[in-house]
DNA sequence: GAGCGTCACAACCGCCGGTTGTTCACTAGG
DNA sequence: CCTAGTGAACAACCGGCGGTTGTGACGCTC
């Protein structure tokens, strides 16, 4: 099915006449003709009663009609995703499953109407992400600003808008299954399992310090082969136990029993800041930017976190 | 911009490289390169990000794939609207504003899944509709049943559904707008314009018999000009008046200040009848036939309709 | 550096979709 | 009943789009 004879369809129905809907599309009522007629061969059903004066659409043609001007006002929305200028609010994200994520979402949710792209930059690096806001390509990025200080260079802007507190997650088989609570302290000597997060990523560097930071064995080694994946071997093992923050979302199935265990004095959070152009006139990022301030919780209690985060 | 294209653009996306997606849609891997060329040529983005091994979306493809998915999503309903068999409830009524189209409106709120196509048969006359019926072209009609009797040949079957109460529309300069109800004898010398109910519709045929069952001046001449010019005319005129079903979805602006005044003593109603193939075994139809006897509202007091729906 | 996998470019070609010119069907008017 | 006029379809023609096969450039792996 042509597009293209969607919307001459759509014309001819509006028009009423095929030449009147030539004169339109800036076509020839032959070329309209034509078009009419190979749509009408392509769906197999008659969609434009012709009669000596004018022409409305059948009954096919009124079934098709609102579908056919749906289809082009979807149509015109792909494009206006992807234009540059006045588009979508583009946010990356690391991962959709994080804090930053869940933000995303509860901002979708207090303002419907608004078009948000969620997206995530294939170069997952600091200065490749900085180079994105500046060049436009996206509106904002969530970032652990790994730079002491927290300096970014002008245009661009940053503010830590989201601590994510840690927690651990294990199976039932696990000894510490049965905690209501942990300090740092009490993970040494477990091991802990984040495969994917390799040192040269944002990730990898936040708990390649936490690692030292309490002489915690977090191993990084392996590829990830997904979360699924990782959520099945916990709940069978009982020595596996990985990170997870407050923020996430997971899902798992009732049986593999999977527990979030707090961990207390100090908790570690991740440092989640958002990086945006202060020049960017969208109107959409401004009131982001707002509801993130607004729904800011700050950490309650003991906290760690990075040197470069502070 | 082509739907073709986008479809490979998804199949790319989904598939992760060319070649796979080539063997996908049956088409070499040069067809679907070039067809992803001339789709970011003409978006004037690029939307893959190319590799030594495979592809993966770019930040402008990220935000255009589920505008593609959607599009492809659209494009398939609008033509399963069409397909004949398995398709959505097509319901035929002479007018979008009428009772009938209310009780769709209110089935189609009540059971916001099922998928309706509301359609006005381009031939008004009820055998035409009939045939309609028959042939399958629409699951079901409205119709007032101008045969004596009532009877339908098998296999087609009508049932009332909808008695319309008559009111009467006037604005504030009639010298009834001041009236809380009038009887059908006190419309005796006053202009009923109805344009467009010729005689040889079923409309027409009611109001008729309803003008010589009480002696009234129904003028039915003249061009419609659509509902839009009679409001306007009938807001200014110290002298037109029209009817109007209690039913009907008449929206004008308040300054027009329009009033409906219930016809009493006897009410004239107009006979909705439901008109389908008792063999027909669309699921939702059975649906709307048992919403339509549940919401029926028996007329009460003293009722006028014509002989032939008696 | 050899080999392989992946995508882009080039050359070729059939046919789709546009054009103009003409015919057919229907309506209105005398 | 004939004629004029309107509106859409048909016919012939043609350029370019979108497919094919063949080949080249690039990057990764061993």
């Amino acid at each position: 099915m042509d597009l293209e004879g969607v919307r001459t369809f759509v014309a001819v129905a509006e028009a009423g006449q095929f030449q009147a809907a030539a004169d339109d599309l800036g076509i020839s009522q032959q070329a309209v003709s034509k078009r009419v007629a190979t749509l009408e061969r392509t769906l197999g059903v008659s969609l434009l009663v012709r009669s000596g004066r004018g022409t409305q659409p059948s009954v096919d043609g009124q079934a098709f009609l609102p579908h056919a001007r749906e289809l082009i006002r979807v149509a015109a929305r792909a494009v206006g995703s992807v234009r540059p200028g006045r588009r979508a609010l583009r946010v990356d994200v690391l991962n959709r499953r994080t804090a930053p994520a869940t933000a995303l979402h509860a901002f979708h949710r207090s303002h419907p109407d608004v078009e948000l792209d969620v997206v995530t930059l294939p170069d997952a690096h600091l200065d490749a992400a900085v180079a994105a806001v500046v060049g436009g390509s996206v509106d904002a990025t969530f970032r652990a600003i790994s730079v002491p200080g927290g300096e970014v260079p002008s245009p661009v802007r940053a503010t830590r808008v989201i601590d994510d507190r840690h927690q651990l997650l294990v199976g039932p088989r696990h000894p510490l299954a049965g905690a209501t609570g942990l300090r740092p302290a009490d993970l040494a000597g477990h091991r802990i399992w984040m495969p994917g997060m390799q040192a040269d990523t944002e990730w990898g560097a936040y708990y390649d310090e936490l690692g030292r930071a309490f002489g915690l064995r977090i191993d990084t080694m392996g590829p990830s082969f997904g979360v699924e994946v990782l959520l099945d071997e916990l709940a069978e093992s009982a020595e596996l136990a990985t990170f997870v923050g407050e923020g996430t979302r997971y899902l798992w199935p009732e049986a593999y029993d999977l527990r979030r265990i707090p961990i207390v004095d100090p908790t570690p959070v991740y440092p989640h800041s958002i990086v945006w152009r202060e020049d960017n006139a969208h109107p959409v990022l401004a009131a982001f930017l707002d509801h993130l301030m607004a729904h800011r919780r700050p950490p309650q209690g003991r906290t760690w976190e990075p040197a470069w985060a502070r």
